[in-house]
DNA sequence: CGTGAAATTATATAAGT
DNA sequence: ACTTATATAATTTCACG
């Protein structure tokens, strides 16, 4: 990982499909070099994935949420998070220190769809308090 | 938005450099149609970037937080959310109902580097009340 | 909307510095 | 590690169903 790296990978964070022929000219290297760097990145498992950022409103996504989660005891932690992974619905779900264990970002197309997601987390094993709190606008994400 | 586009947007999902030659094997669809769908998508607004998924571990991003921030007012909410967006520390900024304002989430180094930013964002134009959380382990992302 | 073929670009491979 | 040259593969363009 060295600043050619860098560089290219902030040209990948702004546009994951740029051509290694774009990047090459930008930074004034040879295509193949600039791919060979490529391919290392992601053996070497920095780069872990490439994927696409939608306009979720557009598709119909215009409910989301945080919450924040606490379980009765670290013994649920395991089906909790399995749970939590598996629902298409959870973006993200962060292990915390202090009030709480959990808080999760939920996204969904309406709000009985938020309602039927909220209780289906309230009902896993173990979950013993909730909190739950809309999004008003995602001013950055 | 047909079947079919979201189809494809699985695919893009899962890795947003897949061919769209693999892609229309998959699919039963030609290479080209394939291709003016994605066109498509990306014009509509739909797809609004491709980006990558790094392990931020690996690049030395060791330490992220949550932090609750209220303001005293809303016509602190332009600054506010300005220097939200320019602070490359910060992954993602919603805006809230609740007890407080934004959550926002900070992804740095070190706990030192965390505290400085942690003070930038205290120290903002009309920040009143802040809460942090360490995150211990990211479950989901 | 979709297909298929030709033209253009990109990526992969390999040999040399 | 980087470069250049060549081979293979992908995308773009366009005429047509």
């Amino acid at each position: 990982m060295d600043n050619v790296d860098y560089k290219i990978l902030e040209y990948l964070k702004a546009n994951s499909r740029t051509k290694a022929s774009t990047i090459s000219k930008e930074i004034h290297l040879s295509v193949s070099a600039v791919i060979e760097r490529i391919h290392k990145l992601e053996t070497s498992g920095i780069i872990k994935n490439y994927t696409v950022v939608l306009d979720e409103s557009k598709i119909g996504n215009d409910t989301s949420a945080l919450m924040e989660v606490s379980l009765d005891h670290p013994k649920f932690y395991e089906s909790f998070t399995r749970a939590i992974k598996e629902n298409k619905n959870i973006n993200f779900c962060y292990y915390l220190t202090g009030d709480f264990d959990f808080m999760l970002k939920i996204l969904c197309k309406s709000s009985e769809d938020l309602e039927k997601i909220h209780n289906n987390i309230k009902n896993l094993e173990g979950v013993s308090k909730t909190k739950t709190y809309y999004i008003l606008k995602s001013v950055k994400d």
